[in-house]
RNA sequence: GCCGACGUAGCUCAACGGUAGAGCAGCUGAUUCGUAAUCAGCAGGUUGUCGGUUCAAGUCCGACCGUCGGCUCCA
């Protein structure tokens, strides 16, 4: 009999050729899987050659992905089982759980979801294996043919491979690459969470497929924290919290997508905006406001009316076409166009807090996070081929401070050419190289998505994980070579000679409405003192004590503190809960005791009592807090 | 834009094709109270809009608007 050499956790043993990877991890192991020379393999899975096999055991992430992987498989079961004449196509894991994409005549519903789950239940029960099994792809062809199931084919048809695997437990069989749990039996806690349609192949073009969503986890408990982890979702929702924290409102008869900042809402607007002016005034960049409708043959020119024409909305004015501005960077060229600039002169940093609107689809609006008018802390850097790495490597620093201060952890993506774009394919190159050049020489880590640059340009975008480990795309940089071509931007050289500048577009926070949403569920509503529209909150006990809040309200606004008082004729935990509920940082407690003493007793929104403090203690102690973070 | 669900008081939600209701919030009054909801009373609505079916529509049908979950797209 021929042998082959595996070596398990270290040691090197000699087995018979189609010994599969259950029967080397033995009985004892709780692997679910394994992993052969890199690749993963079922464990019944014979191996014919030399190599390393390890085991992958739940509680990695690799076996996470096994478990809803096989869930979805089983799900599909189910569904065939209940829904007679239903197709399947694809039901991969996903960083959430696992999808199914089915395409019935009938729609599902989210009632159908817990029969669904039973059915479930009743198949695993059965211990079904899955088994796989290796044939031509004509066969494979023929086979999903005969059983009526048309994405397969399409898949298969498209697959190169000469062989196909196949995965079937009980009476499913599913084209897969695998691998798969050795049996139905070990899905030990799944739940169905939503359906929801989906192009298949996510072309909108071609037929739309009913999604069922679910998840799975190898413990009760795990499953358990990840609904509570939706719960807490929910609860942090900017949607809900921007009402209940009067911070903005959405209407309908004003317009989907459209924003109305109410005072508090307005209010950390304008920090965040002070904050963020203050901060590129320092790093050289100039503050610059462009207007908001700009003749649409400028918008030709740009290449955005070819690029960009299904995002934008047009106006008249006296029988000239204008469009109303989608991004900023036009007029801003115009500044660096107004006067012959020097080699000397550059890099120009032009910084605006410019107002776009988008016409975005209607099924994408969603609170803040999507409108279709938003502000944008844009800028414009043109500067010398020779400069822009360090422009670039100036923006990243911006980028990570700006982060830091919000608390944010981020992860960067470069983002290359996609189908539609403009400019000529050095040009590209050289842009994406610069960008990328940047990244190393900052050590940072990133990931490349191929073709999902900008249309005239190649983008490191930067994401944002927010207190749930969700992500927000917000800052980008991107590089263009193209638009100072056509508006024949120049500088005049060392030599005399006109030379082009580079133009590289870039936002740190990307639109204001999106981040301030981002920042409302990061924080639950709970903002860091300098961020809070109100800092402190004066609680009477009884109105004895209502002209020493009034002294007190005029001391803390007198040192630029955001205070309020509350003298209504209510009992004390009414006012706490209230100020609780506003998520107000601190709360001073006025009753006899404290104007006896001349102070306040401060409680702190985590609920900590922080004592009997004077006022000139508690302004010591709130001020650092309050101000506004500087860097350096 | 597409698929599905939904749209009733400021908010959360009830109401079989047969007189639209509750809690919270609001207003008025009483209560002077110590760390997350004091009590009582009052008021609050063209049931998203338009059209249709019906003796009768919040309820059934259609269109539109909007919201929500996704898809596609994206700051």
């Amino acid at each position: 009999m021929e042998e082959i050499q595996v070596v398990v956790g270290g040691a090197a043993r000699t087995v018979p050729r189609g010994t599969t990877p259950a029967d080397i991890l033995g009985s004892k192991s709780k692997a679910l899987a394994a992993r052969f020379d890199g690749r993963p393999v079922d464990l019944d899975r014979p191996l014919t050659g030399n190599g390393a096999l390890e085991p992958i055991d739940p509680g990695s992430s690799e076996a996470l992905e096994i478990l809803r992987h096989s869930t979805s498989h089983l799900m599909a079961e189910a569904v065939r089982a209940l829904f007679p004449g239903v197709k399947v196509s694809i039901g991969p894991a996903i960083e959430t759980g696992f999808y199914y994409d089915f395409d019935y005549d009938k729609t599902f519903t989210p009632e159908d979801l817990p029969r669904i789950e039973r059915e479930m239940a009743r198949l695993m029960k059965r211990n079904h294996k899955f088994t796989r099994q290796e044939i031509p792809r004509s066969e494979a062809i023929a086979l999903f043919t005969d059983m009526g199931e048309p994405y397969k084919v399409e898949l298969l048809e498209e697959l190169t491979d000469d062989t196909v695997s196949l995965y079937r437990q009980g009476d499913f069989v599913d084209l897969c690459r695998g691998p798969h749990i050795p049996h139905s039996g070990r899905v030990p806690a799944f739940k169905l969470l939503s359906v929801a349609g989906a192009y298949w192949r996510g072309d909108e073009n071609r037929r739309q497929l009913q999604r069922i969503y679910g998840t799975a986890f190898f413990t009760k408990e795990e499953l358990d924290q990840y609904l509570h982890f939706l719960e807490e979702a929910k609860r942090r929702d900017h949607r809900r919290l921007g009402r209940d924290l009067d911070l903005f409102s959405i209407h309908d008869e004003v317009g989907a997508g459209m924003v109305i900042w109410h005072p508090k809402g307005g209010l950390l607007r304008m920090l965040i905006e002070d904050f963020e002016r203050q901060e590129h005034l320092r790093r050289g960049y100039q503050i610059v406001v462009g207007p908001q409708i700009l003749k649409t043959a400028l918008w030709e020119r740009s290449g955005h009316y070819d690029n960009y024409r299904e995002n934008m909305y047009f106006t008249e004015v006296d029988g000239i076409g204008y469009g109303i501005k989608p991004m900023n960077c036009l007029s801003h060229m115009f500044i660096y166009k107004s006067r012959i600039r020097s080699y000397r002169d550059l890099p120009q940093r032009y910084f605006e807090l410019g107002v776009v609107h988008r016409h975005e689809k209607s099924g994408v609006l969603h609170g803040l996070t999507r409108v279709r008018q938003f502000t944008q802390d844009d800028a414009h850097l043109l500067c010398r081929p020779d400069q822009v790495n360090d422009e670039i490597k100036g923006v990243i620093d911006l980028v990570i401070d700006v982060m830091n201060v919000f608390d944010f952890e981020y992860e960067l993506e470069l983002s290359t050419r996609p189908e539609k774009s403009i400019g000529s394919d050095e040009d590209w190159e050289l842009a994406t190289l610069a960008l990328r050049t940047s990244l190393e020489e900052k050590g940072l880590p990133y990931q490349v998505n191929e073709g999902d640059g900008a249309f005239y340009g190649p983008k490191i975008d930067i994401k944002l994980k927010d207190a749930l480990g969700r992500r927000w795309q917000c800052a980008t940089i991107q590089c263009d070579f193209t638009l100072p071509e056509r508006f024949d931007l120049t500088y005049m050289g060392e030599d005399g000679q006109r030379r082009r500048p580079v133009m590289i577009h870039r936002v740190i926070l990307g639109s204001i409405e999106r981040f301030i949403g981002v920042l409302v569920e990061h924080f639950a509503g709970a903002f860091p003192v300098w961020l809070s529209p109100v800092q402190t909150i004066l609680l009477t006990v009884t109105d004895r004590a209502d002209d020493h809040a009034r002294m007190i309200l005029n001391r803390l606004r007198a040192e630029g503190l955001r205070v309020e008082a509350d003298l209504r004729n209510e009992k004390l935990g009414f006012k706490i809960r209230e100020a609780q509920l506003q998520k107000i940082p601190y709360m001073l407690v006025l009753g006899d005791e404290e104007v006896e003493a001349g102070g306040a007793t401060v409680r702190a929104r985590s609920g900590e009592d922080l004592g009997f403090q004077t006022i000139d203690a508690f302004i010591d102690r709130l001020r650092p807090e309050a101000a506004r973070p500087r860097f350096g």
